[in-house]
This record gives structure tokens, sequence and C-alpha cells, in this order.
DNA sequence: AAGACAATCATGGTATACAAAACGCATGCA
DNA sequence: TGCATGCGTTTTGTATACCATGATTGTCTT
């Protein structure tokens, strides 16, 4: 079978007739996890996942209050099958939980679970960066990179600081994606959407944080100079940093998240 | 033979009593969310979710050809519905794809993937096995690590051969719950379905591994004297070198993954 | 008054109904 | 002959119906 095979479902069973028509292509839109249908044209349970996963990270749903289907279903304007296969992605992506006659909850933010989520990080982007220095021949995208580090934002002006989460993101996965390795990315990308939950909750509490340009900066650097081991440190502490100042605030606020 | 209506009789007309109050159902103490439901406890969609993954690593549907739903549904002896959940998150956990309009697909094990596989679990389980040397204290589970790592399977002899996979995967969680970091657990977890189905599909072409005792008491020894960067580069070369294996395989038999 | 128990109701899991769209086929037109 | 188009079938996405289960509350017993 597909051995060395591009990806993509064979036929199988039909040898019938050879469609030559590109009409509708066959790689067109399957929808696919991860931000591949960018797709105008969504199914009412994609737009609810993405929703509901917005509106998660955002803080609308405060982790300790329950969801019912039905309440959601109204809420969406839809019923509650495509509810339900939303919640199903979203609890796999642990932002969600559901509990059986209770309800959903969107999943609670502990000081455990933020160490367990920072080792996490530390271990795959620690080995996205190392593995980005070592194949690193995109030179289109760390130039992008190189853009994306040097994002600021106004402190105390939610706008752009909104933005500056925004460009955090896109700077991590862009190295994730340095590496070419769509699980790499994945891992990344969903560590993302917990880490834009977490500093949208420190918004919650007044605080900004502050641009990590220079971190950033060096990161590029040293893939730039295909130094592996020295990204990888980079990366690390950088991550570790990041852990301590959230921390910091997370036990002087106590609570809030 | 379409449409067979059915005027549903009037439920209870109930007179809609009191209470419409969302309660507080406050913070229980069920702790179940992490390991998934291990309890009798089985739902449909549950069960569907489980056997289709098993039977999708153990190479039950060839990668190539397309399932409907409901044939599933019928084979499984369901409804679509809890075929449709299921297919969610197996989608999710990439070991099936959803193609609108063909069906559903096993997701095919290229050569391409099998090298981001294992660059992943380089990545993951090296910081697992450095993590574990570093706070290792469970000796229990260190105990029980050793002895996996011992075990041995007759060459040629199916049955033993599936007990040694179950082997190794409870050997490599087990590293992983050493970390004590569901996420890193999760993740370990998550790639053992691939190596599995990897590991089945080889036994279809009549190869087996060789057990790597020797590398994996090598890593339990390391994380026991609490050696981090011993621990990590040891993982890091027992991936490789079981990469390099299936790769082989892969190029000499071609057509069988 | 406290606790066991029964009635009742919401909820979640599942099956099914319905609708829109895609595919396949065949036919018609150039 | 070849391409476009129309119709029927299949598939998929969504809504809804059904039912068992579990939760909540009020009542009764001690």
């Amino acid at each position: 079978m597909p051995s060395l095979k591009k990806t993509h479902p064979s036929k199988g069973r039909r040898p019938k007739s050879r469609r030559a028509t590109p009409s509708r292509p066959a790689q067109g839109g399957f929808r696919d996890s991860g931000a591949a249908s960018q797709n105008g044209r969504s199914t009412l349970s994609e737009r609810l996942y993405q929703g509901l996963k917005r509106d998660i990270i955002r803080g609308v749903y405060p982790p300790g209050e329950a969801l019912g289907e039905k309440e959601l279903a109204k809420r969406y304007k839809s019923s509650r099958t495509p509810v339900r296969e939303a919640a199903v992605r979203l609890q796999q992506e642990n932002l969600l939980r559901i509990v059986p006659n209770r309800g959903y909850f969107a999943s609670s933010m502990t000081i455990n679970w933020l160490n367990e989520i920072y080792e996490f990080r530390a271990a795959v982007e620690g080995a996205c960066a190392e593995l980005a220095a070592r194949k690193g021949n995109d030179e289109k995208l760390a130039d992008e990179l190189a853009r994306l580090a040097q994002t600021e934002y106004e402190t105390h002006d939610r706008a752009s600081y909104e933005r500056f989460i925004k460009a955090d993101t896109a700077f991590h996965i862009g190295m994730a994606r340095l590496t070419r390795n769509p699980m790499l990315v994945r891992a990344v990308s969903d560590m993302r959407c917990h880490m834009e939950r977490v500093m949208y909750a420190a918004i919650g509490i007044g605080y900004y944080g502050e641009a990590p340009v220079k971190e950033h900066s060096e990161i590029v650097q040293a893939i730039r100079n295909h130094d592996p081991e020295l990204a990888r440190r980079l990366m690390y502490e950088h991550i570790i940093q990041s852990r301590a100042k959230v921390l910091r605030l997370a036990y002087g606020e106590s609570s809030v998240l």
C-alpha cells in the first residue's frame, strides 16, 4: 500500500472512470483539525467549536460554573448536536470538562496545572528551537519570526496587548513551523490556547506582562546562526522566566485564575 | 419506503411548575478527569471509540479504504451519532481522516510521517527521561519500569510479541508518569497508539523487532542514579535507533505500511 | 428534627428524521 | 465525440424525539 505515498486516501475499490476534471479539487476542504480550513464556508459544528474555544480562552466563561448543552445550543443558535461535537473536541484539548450530570465546565487553571503546562512547553518548544536551528533553511519564515519578535505594546492598553498576545503566539508557532514537523506544530498550537487563556486571565486582574523582545530576538538569532544548543537553552530559559512571572502573579493575587 | 412519519403523541403536558434556577454544583471532589473512564461505566460512544481505535491500531482497516458512517454504525451495532463522536475524537488523534464526501480513512503511515513521529517522540520522551531523573522519587514505579524493561519475547511468536508491545508501551508511559506531569503522560500515550500501529503493521510483514532490553535497562538505571543528562541522551538514542530499524524495514519491504 | 424514601424533573446519551449538497449516471446538445 | 446539464441516490450535517439515569425536593417515619 502507500509506503511512499503522498497522503491521500486512494480511491480504493473503484477502478472506474478516472476523473480528469480538476473542477472539484480533491485536495479541497476536508475539515481538518488545526488551522486548515480557513474556508469561509464552515459547518455549524466548526463555528461552534471555534466560538466556544475563543470564548473559553477569552475568559467569557468563569471556570467554576456549568453550561448545559441546551443552554449552549440556544446561545449559539444551534441544536445540541453541534454543541456536543464541539464539546468533545474541546474536552480533548483540556479546555472543557464534561461532567455527566452537571454540565460543561471551562477547565480550571490551578497553579499546579500552570507548572505542568510550562514544563511541557519547555520540553516541546526547547526541542523545537533546537530542531529549527538544526534544519533551518526557511529564510522567509525566519524573517517573519524576527519581525514578530519585535512586537511591543503599550502598557495598560488592552487592544495593543491583545495584538501582542497574537504576535507572541504567532512567534512560538512559527518557531515550531520551522521544524517542518506537523506534530510539533500541533503540540505548540494546542499549548498556545492555554497560554492565551492565562494571558487573558492576567489582563482580567490588571496585569500586563512585558514583551520579551530581547529573549525572542536572541532565540531567532541563535536559530539563524545554526546553533542548536544555544537555541534550545535560550528557549528553555525564556519559558522558565515566563513561568516565574506568571507564578509570581498567581501567588500574589491568589485565587483569581 | 421513505418518510415513515411518526406522529408523536403529546408527552405529558406538564404545567411547568416551579424552579428554573440553575443550582450551584459548587466544587465536588470528583477528580476523575485525567484517566479516562476506567470504570465499568461504558457509554456506546466510548466503546465505539475504544473499539475503533483498537481496530485501527491492529491494522483491521487498511489505510486505503473508506468507511462510511452508516457502515460503521452497522458494524458496531449503534447509530450514526456515537460513530460520529468517536470519529471526531480519533481524528484529533490523527488516527482517522474524515474526508467529506468519501468517508473515513484510517490515516496512512508514510515514511515522512514516521520520521515526524519519531522526531516528536525524541523530543518529548527525551524530556521525560530527563525530568524523571531529576525529580524521580517514586521508587515503586521505578521498580515497575525495571521489571518491564526486562520483557523479552519469542521471535516469531505473535502472542508473545503482542505482550512485548504492551510492555514496551507500558514502559514508555511509565517513564512519562515518573514526571508526574499529566500532559507529558498524555502526549506519550498518544504517541504510543501510533507506535503500536506501526509495530502491528510490522508483524503483518513478518518482521519482529528486537526487545531493547539493554537500552531500556540503562535508561532506568540512569534515572535511578539521578543523572538527567544521561537519561535524556539514552532515551534520545534509544528512539533514534528505533527509528532507524523501522525505516530500514519500511524502505526494504516498501509497500506494506 | 433528622434521615430515609418516593415522586418528579432535568440531563445526557442515543436513535432517527430531515435537508442540503455531492456524487454518479445518463441524456441531450454542439 | 465530447462536454454540459439534469435527475436520482447517497452522504453528511443538523435538529429533534425518546428513554434511562441521576439529581433534587418534598414527604413521611422515627
